[in-house]
Parts: C-alpha cells; structure tokens; sequence
DNA sequence: GACGAGCGACTGGTCCAACCAGTTGACCAT
DNA sequence: ATGGTCAACTGGTTGGACCAGTCGCTCGTC
C-alpha cells in the first residue's frame, strides 16, 4: 500500500464537517436554533473563533442563517442552497447516496448535452482544432488514465460552450466525482467505453453540427447514468430497476409513481 | 416609497465583498499571493479574526488558497469556482455583465426543459394536481405579482422533477435573479406574457406527457434569453445582434466565430 | 564553487479574555 | 391593553499572545 499525503485539517474545517453533517441529515431540523457559539465552543474544545470560522462557512453555503443578538437558525437546505452543496449531500449513513448520484449525473448529461450544442455552435477555429485534436487521442490517452482523459476532453469542450454557468456547474459536479473518486471512476468508466462516440462527438463539434453533437453526447452521458443503478443497487431499488437495459436513445427519465 | 429593512452588514462581509470583488475582477491575478492577514487586517482598519472570518469564506467558494505557513493565493475561479459564485460575477464595472446573465438565462432554459419532462414522468397524484392548479391560476397570480407567480410554478415543477442537483442549481439561478431584482424582473416578464404557454406546460406535465412538456417549456423560458439581449446591448453587440427576432423554436445557440 | 544543514523571519492556526451591539422576554407603570 | 425599562443572553469585534508550519538566506563543509 503506498503512501500518501497526510492530511492536515484545521479545526475550524473539522466543527464545520460536524455542524454541516448535522444540517443536511436533519439531525438539526430547518427553523431549529443551533446552540450558542459559546456552547458549541465548550462542546467541540475548541475556541469560539474556530467555531465562528466554521458558522461562517456554513452560512457562506446557504445552510444556516445568522443574526446577531438572536440565535442562529437551520435553514432548509433544499430552498436555500446553492449546487456546490452537491458533493457534501453523498456521503450518507450506508455510504454513498445513490439518488444523489443518479441527480448528479442526470445533471451532467443535461448539461453535457447543451455543452455539446453549444460548442458545435460558438467553438473558433482553433478550439475546433484542439477538440478535434483531443477527440482522434483520446483512445491513447483513455488507455494512460481514464480519468483524465475525459477531464481534458470535456474541459476543451465546455471552454467551447463559452458559458460560465455551465463552467462553474461543471466544477460543481466535479467536486462531486472527486469527493467519491474510486466508486465514480468505475461508473464513469461506463462513458469511456465509447471511444468511437467520442470521436463523433469531436467531429461533429469540429464540423459545427450542433445536432449531431448534441444526440452523441446524450448516448455517451447515458453510459453512466445507466452504470449507477448497477452499481448502487442500494436505497432506490424500483428506481434502479426501471433504469433498465436498453433506455430509449433520446430520454430515459426515471418513472416514479406514474399511472 | 415604501420604508425597506436597514441592512446591517458585518465587518467580515464588507472584506469579503471586496477581497472576492479584486479576484473575479482579475485585480489580483490567478496564482498571484493575497498580502499577509495581517496587512489586509491594517489596510481594512479592522481585526486579524475578520479578516479570517472572510478568508474562510473565500476559500469555500473556491476562490483562493490557503496554507499554513506559505501564501493565501488566489485560484482561477474559472477552474475552481462553483455554480454559487455566478450570482458575484453579474456586477461589473459598467454594471450588469449581459454576458452571465445570457449564460445564468441558457443553463435556466436547460434545466426548466429538463425538469419539465422530468416532472411529467415522475410527478404523483398530488403533485398533477397542484401543478395543474398553479397553471390554471397563473393568469391570476401573475397579475398579483409576476415575480412570486411563477417562483411558485417553477418551484411545483422542480418539486416535482426529484433531482436534488436540478433544485439545487434553481437556487443559484435565484439567487441571480434576486441579486439584481428590477432588471431580472423586466427580462423574465417576458417568459409571463406566454399565460397559455404557462398552462399548457402545467397540463402536459399532468398529463404524463414528457416530450411536450419540454418543448413548452422551452418555448417559455427562450423569451427572456432573447429578451436580455434586448434590455442590454451592452458589452457584447455582435452576440446580442444574432440573438434576433425569430429564434429556432428549438434551439438558438449564439453563434460565435464560426464559419 | 556546489551542496546541504541550520537558523531566523515570516505566514497562517489557535487560543484567551474582554467588551460592544443587538435581541428577547419578563416585569412594571401607565 | 399599551408601551417603556431592564437584565440576561446572543452574536460581533477587538487586542494580544503563542503555536506551527514554510521559505529563504547564511554559513560551513566538501
């Protein structure tokens, strides 16, 4: 087994996991007061400033709301929150939570898709170049390290897109991958297995077929989204059974409590 | 006039608007080293702790980097930076950037899309129900209030999309919108003037029909992205030119630098 | 001259203690 | 019932001290 880094994690990152883990699985119900900073400082051992970095933090992502000489309060973070609250909302009590995964990577494939669009669209001459240039290496460099070869591939394409929405949600997803590296890198190795929709796809990008890109996107984006049901056959068994073999090219929502 | 709330903003937050206000503006360059804690505590005339206080936050947004001993330098949002930093990126020099808003506007459409045809499949008995209610009563709560009108609707069809990764990225789109509340409310008016559109949307969704569902949808939410280009001609005339009067009732990327 | 150990200055991390500034609710006078 | 007063409690801010890393210079050794 190598060795790796040791990881440093100051104080105030430490009550802050605690205190956000106790927001997003409810052990703090929305509305609810949370102790007094002095409290919470005497509770954890710590000095009521690591606490107050931390409260900050949690405020910062929309978790709680502060305010001075009242209590501060849990809010709701379904209403509240914004994307980057993403990663944190999967590791659950049984482990990863399947149908945060299954959101996150509905949410890739839409956001691949228009990526993808947009990029056939609005890519100059040079960045088509780079796409298509990436699209003809991926077979070799998938064959280096899977991961990073469609971190690239991906990443020349969202430049492309030239949309700084989609660019810092795709950050947001990828934080998402990367706080659960091992399990998404055998469900995303899924996508990888298409290494001819890849070259499509920088072709069709690369020839400004917006339509042609858009509908490979989709099929490669499916790959894994279809993988997680197989490989997290945990909290959602109906929705993971309906996710089933062969999803419809176009669009595969997951039926729930339809007629 | 109506009378509105003081707004009392803690020292720490005055710091961080401005610490956060110099990186995305690029005032201090991506790699580039934040002077010491202790200077910025002198420069801003306040104490070391709100400055820290501050720098937390930064650092949870992905903004800079922070390590004992060495350096706070600052990261390229662009590449680190979450969904949650978009709302901080609309305030530009010569006001409202028409470029994020256009991006906040293109991810909107594609995630209401989304959601639309995710909500027709998934949505149960209640939720039909409520959604068909708020399509029927839309003309009526428009006329009440625009802005709470279809916050209301969407928020039925988000409900209802069960994508935790979709609801959380609405937020940050809210979060934009509300950020600069007047100008939003005179661009997505535009998406209201569509009352039918609003009900037929609400009654494919009931009616369990995904693919009409989607294409209602985007028919509503492509006004106001043609509409920001008329309400700001600002920065980027070619792009808003081409954003013209007849657009694609499926797709209408912006076409940039291509052949 | 090249190398490397050692040291010192500097940076962020943590703590203690005190006081300021709001909120809340109980109490009391009107 | 109303409104004012006040005490207790909560977050906001400050000062100063010290711990714990990093960085770069210096100096001795080879």
């Amino acid at each position: 087994m190598p060795f790796v880094p040791v990881r440093r994690q100051p104080v105030s990152a430490a009550v802050f996991a605690q205190l956000r883990a106790a927001v997003v699985t409810g052990e703090v119900a929305p509305g609810e007061a949370l102790p007094p900073e002095r409290t919470l400082a005497e509770t954890f051992g710590v000095n009521r400033h690591a606490v107050r970095e931390a409260l900050k933090r949690l405020e910062q992502a929309g978790l709680v709301e502060v305010a001075q000489g009242g209590a501060t309060r849990v809010l709701d973070f379904r209403r509240s929150a914004g994307l980057d609250l993403l990663p944190h909302l999967v590791d659950g009590p049984d482990g990863p939570e399947a149908e945060v995964l299954r959101s996150g990577l509905e949410m890739r494939r839409v956001i691949g898709v228009e990526v993808a669009r947009l990029a056939a669209v609005r890519a100059d001459e040079s960045a088509r170049e780079r796409i298509l240039a990436a699209g003809r290496g991926y077979r070799a460099e998938r064959l280096r390290s899977g991961r990073e070869a469609d971190r690239g591939f991906w990443a020349d394409l969202v430049d492309a897109a030239d949309n700084i929405a989609f660019r810092l949600a795709y950050n947001s997803l990828l934080q998402v991958i990367d706080a659960h590296a091992a399990l998404m890198d055998e469900v995303l190795d899924e996508d990888r297995t298409d290494v001819a929709g890849h070259l499509e796809l920088a072709e069709s990008v690369a020839r400004g077929d917006a339509e042609s890109a858009a509908a490979v996107a989709h099929r490669i984006l499916t790959a894994a989204l279809v993988a997680v049901g197989r490989f997290m056959p945990a909290t959602a068994p109906a929705t993971a059974t309906s996710l089933g073999d062969e999803p419809d090219p176009t669009h595969d929502p997951t039926p729930r409590g339809a007629p």
